[in-house]
DNA sequence: TATTGTTATACTCTATAACTATA
DNA sequence: TATAGTTATAGAGTATAACAATA
């Protein structure tokens, strides 16, 4: 019986993970990441945030939603949000409305310059993930998005 | 022809995403938050953080890994774990040591303490994902981490 | 009393670049 | 000249709690 002495991995094939390769916080994260960078190379030029363009696009599909409900929706934290809010205020791309009914509520849309901002980088934001070679192919593709859509709970809205 | 003006979503599934529920990075963010806030609700009580405990599993698994290398397998930036490294040796869980073949390297290792506490909370880590009620039934969870696997670029290790 | 949004503070992680000591 | 790790600084995102205005 031989016990080998372990040696130190000298390449990152080399390092083991052995049960952490099955933990799925990690493998999200290792996405993320890999997602991310994917995402700055392609359209970081263009100042694109994926956090930004989302909030904009979910008020660009829902005019006079509130900022509470937004935040609900993209799981971000509220203090968060009054931030972002405010700097796209600031960058004349949002308009907030105190609606008659609620006047603690804030109603939130797109001015001109939003939806133009919307409209000139919504191809590029969408088709990005198309853009990029994966290693799976499209049907593998389309079952990792089912599987992460029902994991998350969203109804696959755009293949009804 | 009516033209539906639209009201304001009232409730989260009121909230169109359209697009987005079809973009990989957001359904990763929403699947992440998810888990962490599980993760946490589940393990936050014993100090353990899934980053943390990741870096300390990995040098248990590979005892002399070097830093950098360790940082390069874990998608954390070098100058970040230059800090988690040393406060890992603050609390006595790794011990650092440079070889004589080359003295500009640091090998990392654990104490006797530090495989303590990787022992100590190993199994509440990697049952966290099987103790948590998932709305995929287990072929589907199956599926995601071997589709999330091949995605990141990861042999999965414990089925061989 | 509870809710909506705000403010303030602190902490984590990231991004970047300059620095040291070795090679 | 290049590499391994360090330091410093700035920024994003998050967590938390206290607060004002309104319901």
């Amino acid at each position: 019986m031989t016990r080998t002495i372990p040696r130190p991995p000298a390449s990152m094939e080399d390092v083991a993970l052995d049960r952490l390769s099955g933990s799925l916080g990690f493998l999200l994260r290792l996405a993320q990441v890999q997602v991310f960078e994917a995402f700055f190379e392609d359209l970081g030029q263009y100042g694109l945030r994926p956090g930004e363009f989302s909030v904009l696009y979910v008020i660009h599909l829902n005019p006079g939603i509130r900022q509470g409900l937004l935040a609900q929706r993209l799981r971000i934290k509220r203090a968060h949000m009054t931030k972002m809010i405010r700097n796209f205020e600031e960058r004349g791309l949002i308009a907030r409305r105190t609606p008659d009914d609620d006047r603690r509520a804030i109603e939130l849309r797109l001015t001109p310059e939003g939806e133009g901002f919307v409209s000139a980088h919504a191809e590029a934001f969408f088709s990005h993930d198309a853009r990029r070679p994966t290693p799976l192919d499209p049907k593998e593709q389309a079952q990792l998005f089912a599987l992460l859509q029902k994991y998350v709970g969203l109804t696959p809205e755009t293949t009804p």
